[in-house]
DNA sequence: CTGTCAATACCGACCGGTTGGTATGTTGCT
DNA sequence: AGCAACATACCAACCGGTCGGTATTGACAG
């Protein structure tokens, strides 16, 4: 099963997902047609209802790899048991690196996601409300242990770090002055600035 | 001239925009037909074509109306010409309560912007940047002055202040516990307390 | 007050082009 | 032979936009 063939390039699966990212990217899903899609992959149509279902499994597949990154990581993050300043720092860390290793996929998958209620993406939302709530009870559970300041809700805090997250791929340059992991150790060096207990 | 007739509603130009603005906030510009739009606002496509001359227009009246009202009030907080704490806690508390007005428009815009640049947008996109560059250059200046701390570059600090308005419409509810008002001060409070000079 | 006229407001059928998706090959490995 | 991996040809539905038409208007004349 799977493929075989001495081919001369990479898979023909990732090569259609990886035409999808971009375009997904650049144009936006409903102004992305299927024939685009397989155009730039250098297949055609044929080849690519082989392998996906509907046009809607390749953002799904999106969704699917960008969340299943950050899930896994943060549970590794939160196994570790550390105080909670590290613990936040680390988060900030990998949400900040990981989107920006997998920008395409967040310009894509950000923008469509309030449009995608279509029964399978539920269970990738439900993931993804875990996240942002793991770190609120983070914030909420020092406040009250007095570590944070509660100068700010932990949801207003949240938002603060996921909307830098959420809206990254519009400013971050991969060749640009700044890495993602100067980025992030300013914005947790700012938001925990913000949250030092008065 | 104009609309006269004892017509049971409001003029149809606005009904035709209304329609327009929760159609995309919902589903998104290119997913939204023209003629979900004119059934919505009961009317029909002669109609909107009569008072539009494309369908790119509801989106550019959209983002007309919400970066107006926006650049005028900070043209009027600038020149108050106040220390950089009041003036940057005036920036917030305007551009949250402004943003969670208009939060459908908000979603729909913010949403498309990046495919917007089909040459009537550019002046518009121009405009939103010198909103952003002289919240950047106020911080700048006063981290120069050693009135805020440098532990952020001022993109940081702004891309982390525009991110909450940005996804505001994914959790903002107006009929919430937490009016907009309250929103604001605690992410004033919270970007202040992380600038505090230490 | 009434008749004329041009402009405005709006209708609804229609157009060429494109869409996501499918049915039917063809090819090459096992 | 059989099956996975694709290609090709094609379709019904729908898209944004146009256009000829009509109903309603206010301005002006007499």
């Amino acid at each position: 099963m799977g493929r075989s063939k001495a081919d001369g390039g990479a898979g023909v699966r990732e090569r259609i997902l990886a035409a999808a990212t971009g375009l997904f990217a650049e144009q936006g899903y409903d102004a992305t047609s299927v024939q685009q899609v397989v155009d730039r992959a250098g297949v055609t149509k044929g080849g690519l209802y082989h392998y996906f279902g509907a046009k809607e499994d390749l953002l799904v597949e999106m969704y699917r790899a960008i969340f299943s990154e950050r899930l896994t990581a943060l549970d590794a993050i939160l196994a570790q048991g550390r105080d909670p300043e590290w613990t936040l720092r680390a988060i900030i860390d990998d949400i900040v690196v990981g989107t920006a290793a997998m920008r395409q996929e967040s310009a894509a998958v950000s923008r469509e996601l309030a449009t995608m209620d279509s029964g399978r993406t539920q269970r990738l939302q439900a993931d993804w409300r875990r996240y942002q709530e793991a770190v609120r009870a983070l914030i909420r559970q020092a406040q009250r242990d007095g570590v944070f300041s509660p100068v700010a809700s932990p949801e207003v805090v949240s938002w603060s770090i996921f909307g830098v997250t959420n809206s990254l791929h519009t400013w971050f340059r991969p060749d640009g002055p700044k890495p993602a992991e100067t980025i992030a150790r300013e914005l947790a060096d700012f938001v925990l600035a913000g949250l030092k207990a008065s």
